[in-house]
DNA sequence: AATTATCGCAACTTCAAGTTGCGATATCGT
DNA sequence: ACGATATCGCAACTTGAAGTTGCGATAATT
């Protein structure tokens, strides 16, 4: 019986159920949706007795947040090839990539099933989309400065011109999304800068 | 000619609780979303009990599918102005009133907040965009017939690239749509298009 | 191998969802 | 206007999932 002991004995165990759930929970998230999210079924699914969820999580609510702030991290490489062609293509590309990635598909799933009432997660939402919004902006002023963009062009609009297209095929017109789709989406935003279609939109 | 009664005499009252509960099981999943939509709020809601919507409907999924269907047959005129460039801003301009309307939030608010994965709902949501898109079609044809867009443009990628925008801003970028929003969208679409980069998606 | 925190299990509580029988009421035909 | 009848309101009931608790079993650390 020492006076200060660090910790209790680590733990031991709780790190697998963790990691267990939390893949269960977004799993289950994914094919059932926000509505049909059951703590049990998570629990079923990770191998893993109800009990045991409820005594690490309040509810499912607070487990659905925790599991995906666990994935939320995913950074985005922002390209710099010296060409904005090949830029937005590979903008365009990786945004594909994560959204039909098994975590994108969690994310959206998360936010498009009724889980976006939740203020953390509809928060979450805009926060990711404007973070990586301003982190791409870079691969826009540089191309203006190397002349490729007409003076003007405004960053935020270009890039939700590029990003709109993939989106929209996947939540609303389900079409199929693959590198086509990624790369006719850059040649589209390609075409309306230049012709000087996405400069401010002051007035 | 009718071989057998039809039923006992017309209902009478029946009309004005329907559309009563329809209204309520609408503005119910405008605010609180599908996950949170109980038969029992709608009732409430509707000014009426309990026990008169379950003896209409069987369940919440078939009440709303009834709901829906009733509003969905939002018919959207396709504009012939005789140039592309206010055509495209009144289609634009349009869509943009439907979707921010009282109806379209509720279709918006079905389609994405859980009732997607009624398959009644999914298969309407893709019907009816489907259907939008068919029907403005000729907007583009007889562009190019015109000779203010290329030859060989796509009907169904144009109007795509002209949805996407005005999407992207209503469910992701929490943005404010207004008709700015689509002048804007029917700006770079046209961009696009006379650039050449919306024509037919083969290869 | 001993210790201790965590997990599995089953029984329990709680609460919303959905059901039923009966009396009240509004609509339609005459 | 008045009666016939289908629908509605109401309250009590049934059902089932969500969440809780105490105790024995299990697995990890020293």
């Amino acid at each position: 019986m020492q006076p200060e002991q660090p910790s209790a004995r680590t733990v031991g165990r709780g790190a697998k159920v963790r990691a267990a759930v939390h893949a269960a929970a977004l799993a289950e998230l994914v094919d059932k949706g926000y509505a049909a999210l059951s703590v049990e079924n998570v629990a079923l699914r990770a191998g893993v007795h109800k009990t045991t969820v409820y005594r690490r999580w309040k509810d499912r609510e607070s487990l659905l947040t925790d599991a995906l702030g666990e994935h939320l991290a995913m950074d985005i490489p922002v390209p710099d090839t010296g060409a904005v062609e090949t830029d937005l293509r590979a903008l365009a590309r990786s945004i594909v990539q994560t959204l039909t990635g098994p975590t994108g598909q969690a994310v959206l799933a998360a936010m498009f099933t009724g889980a976006a009432h939740l203020p953390e997660i509809a928060e979450a939402r805009r926060h990711v989309f404007d973070d990586r919004l301003t982190r791409a902006e870079p691969v826009v002023t540089r191309a203006v400065r190397r002349g490729e963009l007409p003076e003007g062009t405004d960053p935020a609009e270009l890039l939700k011109t590029l990003a709109a297209p993939i989106y929209l095929r996947l939540l609303i017109a389900a079409d199929p999304v693959d590198e086509t789709t990624a790369d006719r989406a850059a040649h589209i935003t390609l075409a309306a800068a230049r012709a000087g279609a996405l400069r401010a939109p002051a007035s």
